[in-house]
DNA sequence: CCCGACGTGCGGTATCTTCCGCACATCGAG
DNA sequence: CTCGATGTGCGGAAGATACCGCACGTCGGG
């Protein structure tokens, strides 16, 4: 499945963020000082799990990813609802404005957030609710 | 820090939810199949790392952990919410809300939960660091 | 007393993860 | 052409992780 190591993670992140990228950028942008190596080395078992591709662009290789930022999320997101709340969501949501401090303002914006979501869910699917 | 790899988490996750127990208990439950001396192994880091303290009772060392389920929830919550949410957690949930799919029952209950919380935070309490 | 059941300690293997150095190819400036 | 900058391929070291077998000690029933 999905599965990035930290290492892995910190790279995609940078992808996800700015795009395509070659070696050298990328060891630029990196959040810590790592070595060119390092890094290649990162992008050989990404490139080997199959989460990123590569074009040649003049005698350099450009990197893009393959997998969706969101499908990590997601997967991520998964793994620690599994553990964590019992495989529900909601009880993760629950559980965050319960425990985790959530300002005032924030709660005010979740408040309205849930009305809305709860009266028009996201346009995009379904067509055929009509009237 | 509070870092769990996949097989101590099964591990904790047991003793968390039924308590203190010794390997053979910690076997029998255990979600897959795994051979007794696997399963001391990983105990044995979760020692080594200060995750549990066993006592022996009888012949048998039951293990007990000393980590909190929510210590280390937040510990993964908050990694997640850095990598994929900008390390703000309403941005998380409101990603949650947005793209997740939930229930009107359970936007109703957000609501619901996020009226009171904006109302009355929950008192002192919080603990988290004794024993 | 002898034996099987149970539990522990110890060492060992295989794989993954992270990091690194070095040799080599290419390109443009001098 | 020569040199330095840039970029790649390759191999390898060190630690973490997951898994396992085996020898040994103890206890209770026959």
């Amino acid at each position: 499945m999905a599965r990035l190591t930290r290492g892995e993670l910190k790279v995609m992140r940078l992808l996800w963020e700015h795009g395509e990228m070659k070696p050298a950028e990328l060891q630029a942008r990196h959040p810590e000082p790592i070595k060119n190596s390092a890094l290649r080395s990162h992008l050989a078992t990404l490139l080997e799990k199959g989460h990123v591709t590569r074009r040649l662009v003049g005698k350099a290789y450009f990197y893009k990813p393959t997998m969706r930022r969101r499908s990590a999320f997601r997967a991520t997101l998964g793994e620690l609802v599994d553990a964590y709340c019992g495989g529900s969501i909601e009880n993760l949501v629950m559980n965050i404005i319960r425990s985790e401090k959530l300002s005032e303002d924030d709660l005010i914006a979740l408040r309205r957030l849930a009305e809305q979501g709860a009266d028009q869910p996201p346009p995009g699917g379904e067509g055929g609710a009509g009237r």
